[in-house]
RNA sequence: GUGGGUGUAGCGCAGUUGGUUAGCGCGCCAGAUUGUGGCUCUGGAAGUCGUGAGUUCGAAUCUCAUCAUCCACCCCA
């Protein structure tokens, strides 16, 4: 006997039960980045391994343990794409999009892969909506960038339930200055911090903020404040951001802890988070990364841009209690009985649904009763039964299942269509 | 990678000194006189009790391992 295969670890179905919600998460967020000038893209699954070492960062947790390589048979190292700004990125410039018209905003939705343990908000093959800016400096961008996010959870009413964060990590100048400070400092007591701090003390010191333990995030609490070491054009415009947001009325918080886990973010970082779906609360998260595009071959070219999680998203929209658009059912169930019958429904299923409209007929050989029930379980707004005198009257009495009430329609997907529509 | 909870029909669950053919609810299928749904009633299908070992005369029930899942750490979306 065969063994039954179950999904992998860390993936999830979409069941018909709910699929229609994820439809209209995509088409919201499409729509809304399609108003302020983004246009689709979309790029492979997977890429050469390099892309994401180089973009992402080699000494970072999602390229040191998280990706999916493999060798393809060809002997090239892949892997599958970790998030979407370097396979973005890796397009644009092999398609030489920069050539056109700045700023260039592109799109996303895609899934990507990381190999981690699952927990509430967190798979392995998880879906992200992403946007990038390529081309602005200057901080009207990043804040516009911010306002569509804002505005997106605003559609679905979630201004309330989700918070921003936002810090400014500084340029490679200013970096280095705060990461010396903040050396020494923690070099101070070094004796205290946990295992894993120690050895962030040497690699990325800033992730030592980040850390959760009692112990650190005490020592944390007295470290030098990043923002306190932006150089004047960092500092400038991270006070820029802030005047923007302010005019775009836009909430938010200064949270000088937040230190986004990929290697090529600059300046601007930023987060919406929430306390409603667990422990993983980052809805979406970003910010600028003004060395990439010239990390990947490219001229030096400013950009920015963000991810949002659409399983956290969907987490928390319905911890929220958004209501999504119920799901279009059946407009008309043709039952009917005997074989003249049965043929000429399944004719008119055919035809009214080439006139648009979702018509059912049956397919399993079910008696009239049955058929019946069943076209009250999918929810059919409309039943017609046809059997021989309907056929030889070429008219039936077509019924509104939750009324009951019966109204004679010519059988015709014409004049059902039009009855329909009335 | 670390830690804790959980794994019995499609779904939700009961089964608590280990003892004959493993139950309930929902769902599903079929009927309740001949051509009509929603209520009710009757009947039915469906489970190698996550998997594999072990203890035992005998295990869903005890032990171990393993896998999966949930939650947290970590990391991030």
């Amino acid at each position: 006997m065969e063994v039954k295969i179950k999904a992998p670890r860390g993936t999830q179905d979409v069941l018909p039960a709910e699929s229609y919600q994820w439809q209209e998460i995509e088409r919201i967020v499409m729509e809304e980045a399609s108003r302020s000038g983004f246009a689709e893209i979309r790029f492979p699954t997977f890429e050469d391994t390099a892309l994401f070492q180089r973009s992402v960062g080699d000494t970072t947790d999602v390229v040191q343990k998280e990706m999916y390589t493999f060798e393809d048979k060809g002997n090239r190292s892949v892997t599958l794409r970790p998030e979407g700004t370097a396979g973005t990125i890796r397009a644009v410039l092999e398609n030489g999009l920069l050539g056109s018209a700045l700023p260039l905003r592109v799109c996303y939705l895609t899934s990507c892969f990381r190999y981690e343990k699952p927990q509430a908000g967190r798979l392995r093959e998880f879906h992200q909506f992403g946007a990038e800016m390529l081309g602005s400096a200057s901080p009207v961008a990043d804040a516009e960038v911010i306002a569509m996010v804002q505005r997106i959870l605003t559609r679905f009413g979630l201004a309330g339930a989700v918070r921003l964060e936002i810090n400014s990590i500084g340029c490679p100048k200013c970096r280095a200055d705060y990461h010396a400070a903040l050396r020494s400092y923690f070099a101070q007591r070094r004796d205290e911090l946990c295992a894993t701090c120690q050895t962030r003390l040497d690699k990325n010191p800033m992730r030592i903020l980040d850390c959760k333990s009692p112990v650190c995030s005490e020592i944390a609490a007295g470290a030098p404040v990043g923002l306190d070491y932006l150089c004047d054009e960092c500092a400038a415009h991270f006070d820029q951001l802030q005047r923007h947001l302010k005019a775009f009325g836009i909430g938010y918080t200064v949270n000088p802890r937040i230190v986004r886990g990929l290697d090529y973010y600059t300046k601007t970082v930023f987060e919406f988070i929430t306390d409603t779906i667990g422990a993983q609360g980052t809805v979406c998260g970003g910010g600028r990364y003004d060395g990439l595009v010239q990390e990947l071959g490219g001229a030096p070219t400013p950009a920015l841009g963000f991810a949002m999680g659409l399983e956290r998203l969907l987490l928390v929209l319905r911890a929220s209690g958004y209501e999504f658009q119920p799901r279009e059912v059946c407009a008309l169930y043709l039952a009917s009985m005997g074989d003249q019958a049965h043929l000429a429904a399944a004719g008119l299923a055919d035809a009214l649904r080439r006139a648009g409209v979702r018509a059912e007929c049956d397919v399993m050989g079910r008696s009239l009763k049955a058929q019946m029930k069943y076209a009250d379980k999918i929810g059919a707004r409309y039943t017609v039964v046809i059997g021989d005198s309907e056929l030889a009257a070429g008219k039936a009495a077509v019924k509104e299942m939750c009324s009951g009430e019966t109204a004679d329609c010519t059988l015709s997907a014409e004049a059902l269509a039009a009855f329909l529509n009335q």
